[in-house]
RNA sequence: GUGGUUGUAGCUCAGUUGGUUAGAGCGCCGGAUUGUGGUUCCGGAGGUCGCCGGUUCGAACCCGGUCUUCCACCCCA
């Protein structure tokens, strides 16, 4: 080997054990996705560059991988664009196609295209890979999951409970209890710009209020400050950094703050009524709180914010996150049709069950039964029963040489299979087959003619 | 995109002011054990010290570049 092989920055591989609970999760999540009535599409890895662009602001475009034209693209460019040496001049010109930066974009580019074909409400869901040209970190990759489920075409708010209803219904199969599902209402962080006289600022305003409890009060109003807030309206907003109480409290403070905000009044109003109603049909394991910082995601949310973070103590950004959109299809030419949706982060909620050591441990097992060799004769007999095994449902092998019994044996403990069997000329002889508890370190003589004892006792584990 | 950090055996890591032949634990292979793994004992293999260049009589060690890892920003699942 001339020289090591490598992959890319922020990819990985995956080994058979991390495949193997990556679709238990995805298993988990698509089993809830459809138990909810969602219908799974899928769209290609690649888009037309003007899909994606444009649609996740500035900072959005320049993480969208793009995708170099094929053929003598260079000399289509003209001379002035060329030597212009400008890749922001250059790069539409040249790169025509990009990989997908996330489900939701394509999505209402889908439903665009096939909306006289599509029953609305419809309810799909999309597990796929998306791409981002980002600086890895930890739990943060170029290539990563998302395991998406959207409405469109519905307006009530029962939608938004639904949600909640999914996200703790998923998290309580995967075993990851204590996960917090942060709300908020895009409406009332318009209603609070537009109180404090800073509409035109609203992003800088919630960008910055996002970050509170990670950098603090001062800092915040440092950042607002630098964005060109005026001090005036961010002592204006000051109860906003002094939110405390009872959920029902705090939705009677936001109500003091924007009693002049028919916007902001319709966001308080909206979020009292998810809360109430998910109160009172009431959750497994999940907390559902009242997050009026909670701003991040993408600027096309009009309405309901969810952000999941992992359980207290788990070090990881949040593992799920989504909202409600009026208009997100409006950017493909069809107006009027609401949206609203949540993601899964598949890779991060992978990082999460493994530090809480939450993955069932059959995940570990990728044999049921594994049988010895012992030689040509042997072998053949075994291959038999192994087939039979199989008929049975039971994931079998047979060791496909017969060589010592120490290296078969030290090939089953390494495989983690729980049961090994031995077939040789004595057991023949006898018609029987000898089955070895690796756990136990017990044998057991079966009847070659009658496996259902065996295949029972497998079952049961 | 900005600033920092990391890279030595399959894995986790030592490696002195730059100085002869780069080490350990675990793992791997073979044997003790020709029908019994996970414990034990004995033996063995395995390294362009991330890559390229520079300084030097001499570089794993110093310098520059580059790739990678992780971290803080930006932003985000």
């Amino acid at each position: 080997m001339a020289q090591k092989p490598s992959i890319p920055k922020g990819t990985r591989d995956f080994s058979p054990v991390e495949v193997a609970k990556r679709n238990h999760i995805i298993k988990t999540i698509k089993k809830h996705f459809e138990t909810f009535g969602f219908m799974p599409i899928e769209t290609p890895s690649f888009e037309n560059s003007d899909t994606l662009l444009g649609k996740y602001g500035e900072e959005g475009d320049r993480l969208i991988f793009k995708i170099l034209n094929s053929g003598d693209f260079i000399s289509k460019v003209d001379d002035v664009t060329y030597s212009s040496k400008n890749s922001s001049t250059i790069a539409p010109k040249i790169t025509e196609k990009a990989l997908r930066y996330d489900l939701t974009v394509p999505f209402a580019r889908y439903v665009v295209m096939h909306q006289n074909e599509i029953d609305f409400p419809f309810k799909r869901y999309q597990v796929q890979p998306v791409w981002r040209a980002d600086r890895p970190q930890k739990g943060r990759f170029r290539e990563f999951y998302q395991c998406d489920a959207d409405v469109v075409g519905a307006n009530s708010l029962l939608q938004e409970v639904e949600f909640v209803q999914l996200y703790d219904a998923v998290f309580t199969d995967l075993g990851l209890s204590g996960t917090t599902i942060k709300l908020n209402n895009r409406k009332v962080l318009s209603g609070i710009a537009e109180v404090i006289g800073a509409q035109h600022l609203l992003v800088d305003f919630t960008v910055a209020l996002d970050k509170l409890d990670k950098i603090g009060e001062e800092k915040v109003k440092e950042e607002m400050l630098a964005k060109g807030i005026s001090a005036t309206a961010i002592a204006k907003a000051q109860p906003l950094f002094n939110m405390q109480g009872s959920v029902a409290e705090q939705l009677d403070q936001l109500k003091d703050l924007l009693v002049t905000s028919e916007v902001g009044m319709k966001g308080v109003a909206e979020l009292d009524e998810i809360l109430e109603t998910v109160t009172e049909l009431g959750l497994k394991s999940a907390k559902l709180e009242l997050d009026v910082t909670l701003a991040r995601g993408l600027n096309y949310y009009t309405g309901a914010i969810f952000e999941v973070a992992a359980p207290e103590g788990v070090k990881m950004g949040s593992i799920g996150g989504g909202g409600r959109y009026d208009d997100l299809t409006g950017i493909f030419g069809l107006k009027d049709v609401s949206g609203v949706g949540i993601s899964f982060g598949l890779d991060r909620i992978y990082l999460v069950l493994e530090e809480l050591d939450l993955f069932p441990k059959a995940m570990e097992q990728s044999l049921d039964v594994l049988c010895l060799n012992f030689g040509q004769k042997e072998g053949r007999a075994a291959l038999r029963l192994v087939t039979a095994l199989r008929g049975h449902g039971l994931r079998a092998d047979l060791y496909p040489s017969s060589t010592k019994m120490q290296k078969q044996f030290k090939y089953a403990d390494k495989r983690n299979v729980p049961y090994v069997i031995l077939l040789g000329e004595s057991e023949i002889a006898q018609g029987e087959f000898t089955v070895k508890d690796m756990a136990k370190g017990e044998q057991t003589n079966y009847n070659l003619t009658d496996l259902e004892a065996f295949v029972t006792k497998v079952k049961q584990q």
